[in-house]
DNA sequence: CGTATAATTCGTCAATTGGCGAAGTATAGG
DNA sequence: CCTATACTTCGCCAATTGACGAATTATACG
């Protein structure tokens, strides 16, 4: 019980399903993430975190950068059906495709030129 | 989007997941859910509210009776896989197998003699 | 080392949530 | 009608949550 809970608790916020609908093209960089929500890095790193403690989300720290990616798909069949659900339901959602649109944009920046990547938008 | 995240919200509390997984073996009325969770009705009231809001539930009303079942099995895919997910995972969790216990009590209590379905544990 | 960047943790605050009891609505039955 | 019962709605309160900025930690690099 406390594990489903702590899987609908994290899917019960508009902010961290986009970011965990963000990881379906692979993973991202929490400096990614921060700038596709628009919010300040002390509260996406809790959204993550809190996805993260329900295992819908896994990281990998290389360096100075945070990356998360979708929880393995062979991990517990709760996280596995979770996971199913939320994106075949999500995948046609109007604001889902927005953020995958800016994403694209997100994901090429890296090749120009940035001093921070928390000050380029 | 929206009805994704009510679906999620309802199922973020274990009280409602209770209330919820209390049909799972047919029909119950407000007085006896009321009775297994052991809160007042307006709270119990207000729970099954965001059930039904969710589409998780229906509602029937006979009388002074408000009888709730789970959501029609051919419903939008949305609520099926919401469902299907909540009772897989939880059929096997400690507190709902006693809740269940607990329901073989209470829906035997109409044929005995009471005032109130209120004040009887 | 010292500075800069990426990210987390901590403290704070407004908004939401889950609980209750009181009051209101609806129905059954004298 | 009038009362009793079943349930809902309303107003309140404590606890939780989502947001932020400031301070802290970790790593890269001059």
């Amino acid at each position: 019980m406390q594990h489903y809970l702590t899987i609908t608790k994290a899917l019960s916020d508009e902010t961290r399903v986009r970011a965990l609908m963000s990881l379906t093209e692979g993973e991202l960089c929490a400096c990614q993430i921060i700038q596709l929500l628009n919010l300040s890095p002390s509260t996406v790193s809790k959204h993550m975190t809190i996805l993260q403690q329900a295992g819908l989300v896994q990281r990998r720290k290389d360096g100075r950068w945070h990356y998360f990616r979708l929880a393995d798909q062979s991990e517990h069949p709760i996280v596995r059906q979770a996971l199913q659900w939320t994106l075949s339901t999500l995948e046609d959602e109007q604001i889902i495709a927005s953020d995958t649109q800016a994403l694209c944009c997100i994901r090429k920046q890296d090749r120009e030129e940035m001093t921070s990547c928390y000050h380029t938008s």
